[in-house]
RNA sequence: GCGGAUAUGGCGUAAUUGGUAGCCGCGCAAGACUUAGGAUCUUGUUCCGAGAGGAGUGGGGGUUCGAGCCCCCCUAUCCGCACCA
């Protein structure tokens, strides 16, 4: 009887369905598994072959776990919130739902066919209003707290109103937008809208102006991935830079938590590195410089000898201003200061002199993309001020400058600028002329003239020189020298600095979550909890308004009458009474940031989910998902989490312990070769002599196996073909091939349900792991699915002729108990590239041994082909006469016997060699190991006369050549 | 520029983690069975050499009895971040 795989697996997949086999219990004794995939965004193009790779990798571990007795948690859902459904929509008028529907619908269909052991049951999908309440929900909690650095938590805002109210800001520690300073009798005063607006500042989710990527012809902002060359991606519209009104998330809050996480969890190293990178803690100093006028209006009194007079001066001057630095050592390098364009200080210190061309220039940088800005890095450009600052340890006067090299965003958005030992500021020295003064040397006392220098000393190596009071110390210890002095003096300190911005948490667009927030004029208030969700309104146009407001601009029935406390119609709308919705919604990180946690009970009605819940399942044991969501949603989840824990809610602070990244599969791009000699003949790849010949064409990898083109379908592909001619090899026309991204118009997309049709799902799950790693990028390449197919059909033939036998061999068993060792290791590794050559060659070898393969060994290696290929063990473990589905078989255990007598006495054979290993006394010597050899029992039954070559191992094995 | 990774036959890869490199699969070659085969099976296949033998894990050096694996210096490719003070 055949492998009829088309036969097979449908018909299991329909039992598992039917049965809920994979359905996940609630708790009991067994112990717990969470194995989660990054749940996909539903696309129009369906699934490619690159979206399964982590998923069977994943289900192959969930199985496995299953079959170790382990409750397994293998959720899946949908992403279902995006651009590219709106844009159908705007194009079509099709509304989102729909086509986000029929989009899941034939997703759902495309992962069926593969196999997958997913609990259905628990499905979620971020679209569905069950699913965002909480969304909504976490928004709202997070608009309800503030971030206190003292308690190292996020703590309810009615605590800092108190707070407020009792103390003013006195002593308050905490995450805010800008730092403020009130007393409690000043609070008091305050009028409800003051009081907002403070609370705002610190609020974890926070409406602030922001300057985003503003696409006009889009109406809306876009993310820094959807702007290339200052372009929009989608039409190619002019995007500038705006500041608008948004919603962002206090991130920045939780940097150093983000940071200190990344100790407890199993993830790669280089995704360590890439979050460590994006966050970017340094480590520094903040000081003060005060401002020195040119015309005497403020003018620091000399402090050289003044002592502390001077130092209450400084502190005390209105017009001083704050800057970062990673090198307060190189202070006395300090040769020049630089402010960033958008800084508040520069009108009130520009002198007359210099407004026109200061004033120029700020408009110009302002007016720069973030694209155009980037582009141009290289160029240098600045302005001088014309106002002075002083250098708070020399006093000397140091000329202030205004440039694009400086950000906003970054720290204090001001620097002190050390050209001899910061290359950028080297550039802008060298560039304007201005003086650049050694104060870091790499040996002790030897200096050379900076001017001869063609870059900057950067390193933090070395010792200080003309550093004063500093110098003669290294780096490392004037750093905290220069850092302890000016806390003594008052006009600075020790801090942190991040890079990590906050989030923008707003999206001019229809298709994602509303935001529970209504407007009285311009307070923001929140819908009550118990009124969640706040459905999305329905629209009859996906576009930005005539006015420019979002989408939701759109809709009639978008007001919150605070009364009935429910949505009702704009017309409704009295500021009195019943208030406008807010007409942004969230963007696509917000649904997939809590999505591990709702898997855990993502029927509750009452809750996000409940504490048996994640008390039992507490996070996610493995995740598997791609690494480009490094900098983006694995930083996002990672915040969420924390805050629900400072809430109390989820129980561990990091949410995935174990993460995998699956590598890309790039697409493998076929070409036929057109002759430009003949324009209807196509020469094959081997007999092309010179390639200026030829043209290459991509050719739908499709009509193409192995390489070899289907010449009937490729002249029926397309008309221009249909007269095609050839000049064949071997009878065969030959394909070139490149590695490519995988992309419609190269004709390199491969569909997992052809290659299901075509080889069934087992072949496909099988093929996706024998690819290579998991975690390495990989082009697609069907070249070698063949064997693999072929080892099933000789598995399914090793079952077919022995199914019978009662009786296994010695080294049948010998076989089957190696594999269970080597099956069990690869898939603990997750190694499963290994795994798969590990059943072929277990099949090769049983196949060889003929009648000696009985149920003894046939039923524990279904156990083991299980996770791997779950159709054709399903049927095999039915066949062999068992009722329930194999998941309830047991994972076999290998005997160590049966494999520590093959490593020491039994020799292998292997590559026409015999080799041996031997257990030697410690303290024999090369000479005696011959003899030792020839008087072992075990050897001498193997020894036919002497071996060719013995090698001598200090250690008590031996190996033997013969 | 900074950071991370990778480099092994014609191709995808493997190597008990420092112990005789090339397992498994593809491809290729020869053969068997077949009216036929895009089926199945057998044998061979790192390179050079008829052979004995020699060379060999991107290149160069080092540690070691022993290195694909560890250390140093290059080279190439991929990925992430990019004026972050």
């Amino acid at each position: 009887m055949d492998y009829n795989f088309s036969e097979i697996e449908p018909r299991w997949q329909e039992y598992w369905r039917e049965h809920h086999v994979y359905r996940t219990g609630d708790a009991g004794d067994r112990p717990h598994y969470y194995v989660l995939d990054m749940f996909p965004y539903p696309s129009g193009a369906g699934l490619h072959v690159g979206h399964p790779l982590g998923y069977i990798a994943s289900d192959i571990y969930a199985r496995y776990k299953r079959l170790h007795g382990y409750n397994v948690l293998h959720p899946m859902g949908y992403d279902a919130y995006g651009l590219p459904a709106e844009q159908y929509a705007i194009q079509t008028g099709q509304h989102p739902a729909i086509t986000t529907e029929q989009n899941i619908a034939r997703y759902r269909e495309q992962l069926d066919k593969i196999g997958f052991s997913f609990d259905w049951d628990r499905e979620v999908r971020t679209c569905d209003p069950k699913y965002y309440k909480w969304t909504q929900w976490t928004f709202l909690q997070l608009f309800k707290h503030y971030y206190d650095n003292g308690a190292g938590k996020a703590m309810p805002i009615a605590q800092l109103e108190a707070r407020f109210a009792k103390q003013g800001t006195e002593g308050l520690d905490a995450a805010c937008t800008e730092e403020l300073a009130f007393t409690a009798e000043e609070w008091n005063t305050y009028d409800e809208n003051r009081r907002q607006q403070v609370l705002m500042n610190y609020r974890l989710a926070y409406l602030a102006d922001t300057y985003v990527n503003w696409c006009a012809e889009l109406g809306t902002v876009l993310a820094n991935d959807e702007v290339v060359g200052g372009l929009s991606v989608r039409g190619g519209y002019p995007v500038e830079r705006k500041l608008m009104r948004q919603w962002s998330l206090r991130i920045s809050a939780y940097a150093q938590r983000l940071v200190d996480g990344l100790e407890q969890v199993d993830w790669t190293d280089s995704l360590k590195e890439i979050q460590r990178n994006w966050i970017g803690r340094s480590e520094g100093a903040a000081v003060w410089f005060p401002l020195e006028m040119e015309n005497g209006e403020l003018r620091i009194e000399n402090s050289a000898d003044a002592g502390d007079n001077s130092q209450f001066s400084i502190l005390n001057s209105q017009l001083k201003f704050e800057i970062f630095t990673t090198r307060p050592d190189t202070i006395f390098g300090v040769t020049f200061m630089v402010l960033c364009p958008e800084h508040e200080l520069i009108s009130e210190i520009t002198t007359p002199e210099h407004k026109a061309e200061v004033e120029e220039y700020v408009t110009w940088a302002k007016n720069r993309s973030e694209r155009e800005r980037q582009a141009e890095v290289k160029k240098v450009s600045g302005v001088f001020t014309g106002a002075f600052a002083v250098n708070p340890l020399t006093n000397e006067r140091i000329p202030i400058w205004v440039s694009d090299y400086v950000l906003a965003g970054y720290g204090t958005g001001a620097i002190m600028a050390v050209p001899a030992h910061d290359s950028r500021d080297f550039a802008f020295a060298r560039h304007f002329n201005l003086p650049i003064r050694q104060v870091v040397s790499l040996e002790k006392d030897v200096t050379s003239d900076p001017a001869t220098w063609t870059e900057s000393m950067d390193a933090k190596t070395g010792y200080s020189v003309n550093s004063g009071f500093v110098t003669g110390m290294k780096v490392k210890e004037a750093m905290r020298a220069v850092i302890d002095k000016i806390e003594e003096m008052g006009i600075g300190h020790r801090t942190v600095n991040f890079r990590l911005r906050d989030a923008i948490f707003s999206r001019q667009r229809y298709w994602g979550e509303p935001f529970p927030i209504y407007y009285k004029g311009n307070m923001p208030c929140p819908v009550p909890e118990e009124c969640l969700p706040l459905e999305l309104p329905d629209v009859k146009e996906f576009k930005p308004t005539a006015t420019g407001e979002p989408p939701l601009g759109h809709a009639t029935r978008w007001a919150w009458d605070e009364r009935q406390r429910c949505v009702v119609e704009n017309s409704k709308i009295d500021n009195a009474t019943v208030f406008p919705l807010e007409l942004s919604t969230m963007p696509g990180f917000a649904g997939s940031s809590g999505y591990y946690l709702r898997y855990m009970d993502p029927r509750n009605d009452n809750e996000y989910f409940s504490a048996k819940a994640v008390g039992y399942w507490q996070n996610v044991d493995l995740y598997v998902g791609g690494a480009e969501h490094g900098t983006g949603h694995l930083i996002y989840a990672r915040f969420w989490n924390k805050f629900l824990f400072d809430l109390g809610m989820a129980v561990k602070e990091e949410p995935f312990q174990k993460l995998i990244n699956q590598g890309m599969i790039q697409g493998r791009s076929n070409f036929v070769y057109r002759s430009k000699a003949d324009n209807n003949l196509y020469i094959s790849k081997g007999l092309i002599k010179d390639m200026d010949e030829v043209t290459p064409i991509h050719v739908d990898i499709n009509i193409v196996a192995s390489d070899v083109l289907d010449i009937e379908r490729f002249r029926a592909w397309r008309p221009e073909f249909a007269d095609a001619r050839f000049e064949l090899e071997d009878g065969r026309y030959i394909c070139g091939w490149e590695v490519e991204k995988m992309s419609k118009s190269m004709f390199n997309v491969q569909n997992p349900d052809d290659l299901v049709a075509r080889y069934g799902a087992d072949t496909l799950r099988l093929y996706e792991m024998f690819l290579g790693p998991v975690e390495q990028a990989k082009p697609w390449d069907t070249n070698g699915i063949e064997g693999v197919h072929r080892f099933l059909k000789k598995i399914w033939k090793l079952y077919d002729s022995n199914i019978d036998n009662q009786t296994s061999s010695k080294a049948a068993l010998k076989v089957l108990h190696q594999t269970i060792k080597k099956i069990t290791d690869d898939i603990e590794r997750f190694s499963f590239n290994t795994s798969v050559s590990t059943f072929m060659i277990c099949c090769n070898q049983l196949t060889d041994l003929g009648d000696g393969v009985g149920r003894e060994v046939l039923e524990p290696l279904t156990v083991l082909i299980a996770p791997f290929a779950p159709h054709i063990a399903e049927e095999l473990w039915h066949r062999m006469g068992h009722d329930t589905t194999i998941c309830d078989a047991p994972w076999p255990e290998y005997d160590p016997q049966m494999l520590v007598e093959d490593t020491v006495k039994y020799p292998v054979q292997f590559n026409g060699k015999m080799r041996f290993m031997l257990e030697l006394p410690a303290d024999i010597d090369q000479a005696g190991v011959l003899d030792a050899v020839k008087a072992a029992p075990e050897a001498g039954k193997w020894l036919n006369g002497e071996p060719k070559k013995v090698i001598f191992v200090p250690k008590k094995i031996i190996n033997i050549v013969c």
